[in-house]
DNA sequence: CTCCAGGGTACAC
DNA sequence: GTGTACCATGGA
């Protein structure tokens, strides 16, 4: 398999104009993308960020910006007013025309499901105003939505790739991953991979995995989760189709290598559901210990309590508790 | 050196 | 049903 798919060309592009929805802050979301230094598929220069995209087999390079001109490369410091659009350039490459497919239709369905922009949040933070751990939250991010992926496979890959270690190790583990498995664009003069196909991975041994550094048993999950989306036992669709939270947690984890945490991070960051809860997330613990200065992490129990606190806006209240492990409370 | 990281499994009892 | 060793590695 030749991992590179080829080089975008200048002359097969497009671009397209995003209205954002109340309560959407592109600067706070970009914060959250760059944290992640170690994440190959995302890069951000400045004010924009790019990934590349495969929509039915034709490679593309998606580049997402607030402002309307992107003749400015690497640091620019100027900051934007808030925006109430964005703009979404497009580059195929030179032997796959864009206009072979509806590449507007998936880009808007991709940036929507990126960045969550089909919630509507102005109950959340009607909520939030009244939770004295939310408020102070929602203020210093506000505008900053739950950034995930429209790939379940990517989604699972993550949060197992996560199980136990560190983000920084986890990032490693993901790089590398990617790196070995994934087919990559050629754009202007950097590398953007694809995540694995899960096709791919699912033909691996855990062999050919643990040689960058996974356990056996992570080797073995992701491969067993490839080998159920490839065949088609599992899928977005069919998850979604269910209909129903707890119903989707267990056909989760029915599957080896996913727990109860792995199956909430996923339906927080690929099935958008905002009741999706993981709350024996140490991560979670440790932000609720340091914002209320507490001695100990919190028990299970008051996890519990956050929970039914927290209800019907959990995987918010947990995505900007994850984002205050960043920065100082003082 | 030990303990902990955005856990989960496979055992023991 | 709870308890515990184990996994791989890096940083505190």
């Amino acid at each position: 398999m030749e991992a590179c798919l080829g080089s975008t060309s200048n002359s097969n592009k497009g671009t397209i104009v995003i209205d954002v929805p109340p309560y959407f802050d592109f600067e706070h979301c970009l914060t959250h993308l760059k944290r992640g230094d170690n994440d190959v598929l995302v890069t951000v220069h400045g004010h924009r960020v790019s990934k590349a995209l495969d929509v039915n087999g034709v490679p593309m390079i998606l580049e997402l910006s607030s402002e309307a001109s992107h003749g400015v490369e690497g640091n620019n410091q100027r900051e934007p007013q808030p925006q109430s659009q964005l703009h979404a350039t497009v580059y195929g490459l030179s032997h796959h025309r864009l206009a072979s497919v509806d590449w507007e239709a998936a880009v808007r369905t991709e940036i929507d499901e990126w960045f969550d922009l089909q919630r509507d949040l102005r109950p959340f933070y009607a909520f939030a105003e009244r939770d004295p751990i939310l408020a102070p939250l929602a203020k210093r991010y506000s505008g900053l939505r739950i950034i995930g992926s429209s790939s379940l496979y990517h989604s699972l890959c993550w949060a197992i790739m996560g199980q136990q270690i560190t983000m920084s190790f986890a990032a490693t583990l993901k790089r590398r991953f990617v790196q070995q498995f994934g087919e990559y664009i050629e754009h202007d003069g950097e590398r953007f991979y694809l995540f694995p196909r899960p096709e791919v991975v699912a033909k691996l041994t855990p062999e050919q995995v643990m040689p960058l550094q996974f356990s056996r048993k992570k080797a073995e999950y992701l491969i067993e989760v490839a080998v159920q989306i490839a065949s088609g036992r599992l899928s977005k669709k069919q998850l979604i189709a269910l209909n129903s939270f707890s119903d989707a947690v267990k056909q989760l984890t029915a599957i080896r290598g996913i727990g109860a945490w792995t199956a909430n991070s996923v339906l927080m960051h690929c099935l958008r559901n905002p009741r999706a809860f993981p709350l024996a997330d140490v991560g979670l613990h440790n932000a609720i210990k340091r914002l209320l200065k507490l001695e100990h992490k919190p028990s299970l129990a008051e996890m519990e309590q956050y929970g039914t606190r927290w209800a019907g806006w959990e995987a918010y209240a947990t995505f900007y508790l994850w984002r205050s492990l960043d920065d100082e409370w003082g």
